[in-house]
DNA sequence: GCCAACGTTGGC
DNA sequence: GCCAACGTTGGC
């Protein structure tokens, strides 16, 4: 299994709404970047992901589930842009900050830290383990 | 509100 | 194909 990052200004598109869409989730819409194209099309169903605040919070807030590989963005004027479905699992008990990422060495090379205008990313399965941990989930 | 990083556009 | 201009994102 893969691990990805999706990151979303809550004033557009939140935590909260991402759960309140329940286990059928929602099309990670409106992305309009090749390099995050490219990567929403090497997930698979099943793969897990953070999902993350940027703005005012600045966070790691949840885990997410890819349910729906990609497909064409039914937002999109042409076909060029894909997106998959993703649904909220389960919230981060101690959501894990941006400068909590910068503090910690073994995730400062993560895409978060690198390239911190790309909304959607991999993450490496040791950096995946860390960040759980450090939000206050087991596993 | 500012600025750095970076992607896109358009003229040549 | 290069590069300057410009727009957008996101952190501070």
């Amino acid at each position: 299994m893969n691990h990805w990052l999706f990151k979303s200004e809550p004033s557009t598109w939140s935590w909260d709404d991402q759960v309140a869409k329940g286990d059928a989730g929602e099309e990670w819409n409106g992305v309009r970047n090749y390099q995050a194209r490219n990567v929403m099309r090497q997930m698979k169903v099943g793969d897990r992901g953070f999902f993350y605040h940027s703005q005012d919070q600045k966070a790691v807030v949840g885990l997410v589930e890819v349910c729906a590989e990609s497909h064409p963005d039914s937002t999109a004027a042409d076909d060029k842009w894909d997106c998959v479905d993703i649904r909220a699992l389960k919230p981060l008990p101690d959501p894990v900050t941006l400068a909590q990422v910068k503090d910690t060495p073994e995730l400062a090379d993560m895409a978060l830290v690198r390239q911190s205008r790309l909304s959607v990313q991999p993450v490496r399965p040791e950096e995946w383990a860390l960040i759980c941990k450090m939000g206050g989930l087991a596993d």
